[in-house]
DNA sequence: ACCTGAACACCGTTCAAGT
DNA sequence: ACCTGAACACCGTTCAAGT
């Protein structure tokens, strides 16, 4: 039933056959893959958020019905890891980058990694409840091979990759969730206003509204490699 | 229906008669009311989880019928937000600590907003989510004025506020749920031993059996401060 | 090997109704 | 003012069955 009435593209091969319908819809939906369904499931986050994804609404739009699914993968869970997986992966960086000394490269790494969270907001707060995938591991090796090169001693190096895992973490899940609600956030900083007597010093700071968060992001970063840097 | 089979209590009713049930029991549910829903809601988030509060499941656990709740309260959302505030009052030192001057206070209210959530493991990963609500204004507030006090230049201020905000945020989340899987980290060190050639750096310095989260928690904090602290 | 619908045990919430 | 059950439009997933 939920794959009989699967959006336009059934109401519209009824009445315009084939030849049209295939410049504006597949012309016919290709077979389920463990790759097509991951692509779908990643747009289908990216439009809806966490809450929007459905096994349902996807095979909704993967043409098929819902249980077809479940022959791909195990079970809901597995959808999300793979969705958020897929979105980690990590390209490497041009050479002029890896010229620039140790520290050049970790920041590079970092705003990579943030940036391809930013890029689908729904990531960054899914991933630290998930198991860690491949490309996770992978951004993980990288950052510890370049702090280890750097001449960051192993006893420090799991404390290095720590505090930058979480301050990163930390910085893109509240970026990403601010930038969700623009208007709450205004609404929030009005009420800050209303109530001033209690909150002086954010109200005046303006701190709901503040809003070079790349910059922040930046400086508290710099701050954490000065502290992590070998001496 | 969901009310009438509300737990032991009714079972234990029939038998008893209502001296030896007041021992057990409530011996008899006390009216509804915002608070009693709202501290019943921090229970059974602690015992189940973010997936485990349910309207259905709370109305059973306050002994009434599920839709009584939404005379109290609007939908389940304001519910999390209750929740959450709520587990995160902030209660003032002793004096001791305020005598340590500004970076042992910053350091207190930090490490005590950490413990707090970490009382409630589902609190962190939540927060970002939620509006601001008092208490959680109340510390910003405290924060805030704390470090414009020491010193910290108005202009600096935001960005101080969210390094350290990030910072604690991605920590305690991290932790949070790292803590509850403990078998699967263990599980994914020994894939990662398997894995070795694909992860030497990672697997040599045993990055996802390191425990010491609140010695790491409290370094990379201690670097945090070393940058933001007013010259 | 791959896909399907019916069915089950759940959800949040609307609504009209009870006291 | 406060609480209720029936009902609606959803969920994820099992299962037995189709090709």
């Amino acid at each position: 039933m939920a794959a009989k009435r699967s959006g336009a593209q059934s109401k519209r091969s009824q009445r315009t056959g084939v030849s049209l319908q295939s410049v504006q819809e597949a012309p016919r939906e290709p077979p389920l893959s463990l790759e097509r369904i991951v692509a779908t499931a990643v747009g289908l986050l990216d439009a809806e958020g966490v809450g929007g994804l459905t096994m349902r609404r996807l095979a909704d739009r993967l043409g098929s019905g819902a249980m077809s699914l479940y022959w791909h993968v195990g079970n809901k869970e597995e959808v999300f890891d793979l969705a958020l997986d897929s979105v980690l992966e990590y390209r490497a960086p041009p050479q002029t980058v890896e010229s620039q000394g140790w520290r050049g490269e970790v920041v590079h790494m970092l705003e990579d990694w943030r940036a391809s969270m930013l890029r689908h907001p729904w990531s960054a707060s899914l991933l630290p409840r998930r198991a860690l995938g491949p490309n996770i591991l992978r951004r993980l090796e990288l950052l510890s091979k370049t702090l280890s090169r750097a001449g960051v001693a192993d006893a420090d190096l799991n404390v290095a990759i720590w505090s930058l895992w979480n301050y990163v973490m930390g910085a893109t899940i509240t970026r990403a969730s601010f930038d969700l609600s623009d208007d709450d956030r205004a609404a929030a900083q009005e009420r800050l206003t209303r109530l001033s007597e209690h909150y002086p010093t954010i109200e005046r700071s303006r701190l709901l509204l503040d809003n070079d968060w790349d910059g922040a992001f930046r400086k508290g970063l710099d701050f954490l490699l000065d502290g992590l840097a070998p001496r």
